[in-house]
RNA sequence: GGGAGCAUAGCUCAGCUGGGAGAGCACUUGCCUUACAAGCAAGGGGUCACAGGUUCGAGCCCUGUUGUUCCCACCA
């Protein structure tokens, strides 16, 4: 039994070691277990080029939270951990580092190029892990899992094959994304709009006949080495008889037609659109509307190609000044105005993108997306707070088909053959030997690999070990709760979603947690550029992971954005420290042989404690069921520090010294063990730490059992009378401050009260809380001249002698008793308006009832009370 | 263009199915009371953005307005 603990609390000394005490014995394994319900949390898995931060932070937090209340409430709880492989990001970061080596990936050609990139993998790819157990999270690291594995390979190769032949995946030349530095194809849902000052450009181009102009505007004018058309409304009278002339386009020479499209808004600009299909998706649909060809002017670094003609090899931009100044040197440029308008960029390296013509794999979203859309309605998902369901329909419903090849090597490679000899296609798992179509050897696999987010979508199923039916499989899927940020829904939680309804006939989850996203102290999202980020790690080291794990968890709500800062940390902190203080309070006070458990006999003031933590166990885990965390959390606060600290210890402190020293030391240990339990999934290492320490009938906190509500345990009715008792006290402390009569210097109290009993009992409290010198209890007091204190259930007699002013005292009781008035009035009017008696429900006006009363009690104690002053 | 969130104490935010407004920090006053000054006791401070409506009763429900943040769409 540890009884000297330090008087400060130092996470650096236990997180350590405690967290060694759970692994060593693996209570965070979870096994198939027929008698127990399974909880499962599949872990949003970290980029393995990440670093802790503290979204991340938060994101675990809530899945602990919620991890370690279900397995202290019995259930296998699984959560399952893991990392992904970040294609892009992970190929960007071995590109640089080989661009520092004077290399590039075609030096290295693709083999090498991936030893490096696993290699990477092996190296640095585990440090955001590490760092996730630092938080104190209860993940079964024994099944700890990576997108790039073995068994998610073959499930991402199973799904490609699957969707392929049931003809929902599909090959093909479309408009798509295309990042110029990140030399890939990427998918809408990765492109960000930002609206940037541009330039809007007028430019004529002469009709072929020398008839005239038709002008059009741009904000690319680089494009127009690719157009094929311009495009006019059919009903655009300006241009009605310009449609089918022919153009010639401006510094290329290049004979287009002029068509008529709807898609051709008339008031916007000109109402002349320059067509270029292979550098837009709409003028993409306009081409294939008209049959026009489409020229790709740009290589994949958004240069210009060997069909720019002069212009070919210059940067985009480089283009696009060049090409201004030769449009205005021909007399084609107009004019030039300021122009707003949205920019995609790339969401991993922030460049500019560039719709680009290539042919690229598509999932058809549509069929998809029905079911997924279903799901949600019916409540098989749940997305918590409910408002994100709109959000997700609303996308869903919008869906367009998904392109999921990459051109990169770092991913899963696209399980599609093709023959060099017959040029025949053929997917499937295994590498074929031979073209089955044509008998050929001469077999290449598709070059490009697959979008990440294609194996993260099968994650919660993947990593139980799908395709095979296992045990994992149909024991702990569907999983429980997806715990993520908002930001995500697309990305991620959508496709999952659709992709275990897909492939194993069920919604992946039951709850989708959404949480917010962790701003600086000035509500700044947290960027590299602003600098302003807040480092975890820093934070562990300085003030302890229950300290950041209690800020992250305070004053939370679901779907919420919260502000992190030095202040919350802080009190954070004081929190941990408290309750370390109110275990050495206690430890302090145990003797070698105490047993625990409740004596048999319990004291008002035990049974009001007790029973208000009884209510407690109850709510809380109903809060937590709702993912109320920081409702949660703000109640066990508001126990720990008010009732237990600032009472319950405080009224044990005169008892610890009598005979009933015994009993005391027992409540005092039953208590804290449930504030432990309460807690401990909030702040697990400060309350294992101590829970160690205490005399103890279980292995371990994280093991044990969920405090539940015992119907025996509730003393509403002491509840009630103890509360005469506090109310009492706060008066008299709240009367002597008011006199600024010093703690030490102490009076004789007399309670006039018709709770005689109760009051008695109580005696030794007002000595200690109330600085009283004696106490007397009497059911009439004779008390003129003394200070009245007037509570519920009690009126209190200071006499106080010459430090008393007279004409004070008598202002200050008319100014209660004008309150006092007041309340009267306020409850009289409700309970005399009929409507309130006949509508209100029976409960409610009895409680208004109850008020009156009391008030008017209250009213006539005040008036003896300033009767028998002014007769002083 | 469409949609969503937020607006509550000086600051940051809670507030469950409507029943006299809460916390943390900050502030004022008094205390080293043998668990804790990272503490104790007491206190001040709010027209719950605005305007209507529903209701016996609205911070909460409905409509509108203003401010603010965000998401989606992407008219060249």
């Amino acid at each position: 039994m540890i009884k000297n603990l330090d008087k400060i609390y130092n996470p650096q000394d236990v997180e350590t070691k405690i967290y060694g005490f759970w692994t060593e014995n693996r209570y965070f394994h979870a096994a198939p277990d027929k008698s127990k319900t399974p909880y499962t949390i599949a872990m949003p898995p970290p980029n393995i080029t990440g670093q802790l931060h503290i979204g991340h932070a938060m994101d675990c937090t809530l899945q602990d939270i919620i991890i370690r209340f279900k397995r202290m409430q019995g259930y296998a709880a699984l959560w399952l951990p893991g990392s992904d492989h970040a294609a892009i990001a992970t190929e960007l970061k071995i590109v640089e580092a080989m661009r520092s080596e004077g290399l590039t990936k075609e030096d290295l050609g693709r083999e090498k190029f991936l030893e490096r990139a696993w290699q990477w993998k092996e190296e640095y790819g585990g440090r955001i892990i590490r760092q996730l157990r630092r938080m104190g999270s209860s993940c079964d690291w024994e099944r700890e899992r990576f997108t790039m594995d073995e068994g998610c390979s073959r499930a991402v190769k199973e799904v490609f094959v699957r969707l392929y032949e049931k003809g929902l995946i599909y090959r093909g030349e479309r408009i798509v994304n295309w990042c110029p530095v990140c030399k890939t194809s990427i998918s809408d849902a990765e492109v960000e709009f930002d609206e940037k000052d541009g330039h809007f450009w007028h430019i004529r181009y002469p009709l072929k006949d020398g008839g005239g102009f038709i002008e059009i505007a741009t904000t690319r004018p680089e494009t127009m080495l690719g157009d094929t058309a311009v495009a006019v409304h059919p009903g655009d009278v300006r241009y009605k008889n310009l449609i089918g002339k022919t153009l010639l386009l401006p510094l290329v020479n290049r004979e287009i037609p002029v068509v008529a499209d709807e898609y051709v808004e008339m008031d916007f600009g000109t109402g002349a659109v320059k067509i270029t299909p292979a550098h837009d998706p709409n003028d993409f649909e306009v081409g294939r509307r008209h049959g026009l060809p489409a020229i790709n002017i740009m290589s994949e670094d958004a240069a210009i190609n060997e069909n720019g003609g002069v212009y070919s090899g210059l940067d985009r931009y480089d283009a696009r000044k060049k090409i201004v100044e030769d449009l205005e040197a021909g007399g084609f440029l107009v004019s030039v105005r300021e122009h707003a308008h949205n920019v995609g960029s790339c969401y991993r390296c922030g460049n500019i993108i560039e719709p680009r013509l290539s042919t690229q794999w598509f999932v058809s979203m549509k069929p998809l997306a029905e079911p997924a859309v279903q799901a949600v309605r019916d409540g098989e998902t749940q997305l918590v707070p409910a408002r994100f369901e709109k959000i997700y329909f609303n996308w869903m419903e919008n869906i367009r088909d998904w392109c999921i090849s990459r051109q990169l090597w770092w991913g899963h490679r696209i399980p599609a053959y093709y023959c060099g000899d017959c040029g025949g296609l053929n997917v499937s798992r295994d590498i074929p030997e031979v073209c089955p179509k044509c008998g050929s050897h001469n077999i290449k696999q598709d070059e490009d690999t697959l979008d990440t987010w294609f194996s993260s979508a099968l994650w919660p199923f993947s990593t139980l070990g799908w395709p095979d039916e296992t045990e994992d499989l149909k024991y702990f899927y569907p999983t429980d709760t997806l715990v993520t940020a908002y930001d995500i829904i697309f990305f991620w939680v959508a496709r999952m979603i659709f992709s275990g309804i897909e492939h194993t006939g069920r919604t992946p989850f039951k709850h989708v947690l959404l949480h917010g996203l962790v701003r600086d102290a000035r509500g700044r999202k947290m960027s590299k550029s602003l600098n302003n980020g807040v480092d975890p790690l820093e934070v562990i080291d300085k003030y302890g992971a229950d300290a950041l794990r209690f800020t992250l968890t305070f004053g939370n709500s679901p779907g919420n954005d919260m502000r992190f800062s030095e202040e919350k940390i802080l009190s954070s902190r004081n929190f941990t420290n408290k309750l370390w203080n109110a275990a050495r309070f206690v430890l302090m006070n145990l003797d070698e042989d105490f047993q625990p458990g409740l004596p048999e006999e319990l004291t008002i003031e035990d049974k009001w404690a007790i029973s208000i933590i009884n209510r407690l166990n109850r709510e809380i885990a109903e809060n937590l069921d709702r993912f109320e965390f920081g409702v949660a959390l703000q109640k066990i606060y508001d126990y720990t520090w008010d009732i237990f600290c600032d009472w319950y210890i405080e009224l044990s402190k005169p008892r610890l010294q009598g005979e009933q020293a015994g009993n005391v030391r027992r409540v005092l240990v039953c208590l804290l063990t449930n504030i432990l339990k309460l807690l401990h999934p909030f702040i697990p290492f400060v309350t294992e730490e101590i829970y160690s320490a205490v005399p103890h009938a279980e292995e371990s906190l994280i093991t044990s059992a969920w405090p539940e509500y015992t119907p025996a345990l509730d003393f509403s009715k002491e509840e009630k009378e103890f509360g005469l008792v506090i109310g009492a006290i706060r008066g008299i402390r709240n009367r002597r401050a008011e006199m600024n009569i010093p703690t030490g210097k102490k009076a004789s109290v007399i309670i006039e009260t018709e709770f005689a009993e109760i009051f008695s009992g109580a005696k030794a409290f007002f000595e200690r809380l109330a600085s009283a010198s004696s106490v007397e209890i009497t059911d009439r007091a004779n008390a003129e001249g003394a200070v009245a204190v007037v509570s519920a259930g009690a009126r209190v007699f200071i006499p106080m002698g010459e430090l008393v002013d007279t004409e004070k005292e008598l202002a200050r009781l008319g100014k209660e008793k004008r309150a006092c008035e007041k309340d009267i009035s306020f409850f009289s009017a409700k309970l005399n308006n009929p409507a309130f008696v006949e509508k209100a429900p029976a409960r409610v006006i009895e409680t208004e009832r109850a008020k009156l009363s009391a008030a008017e009690e209250r009213l006539k104690k005040i008036e003896e009370s300033i009767k028998a002053f002014a007769k002083n």
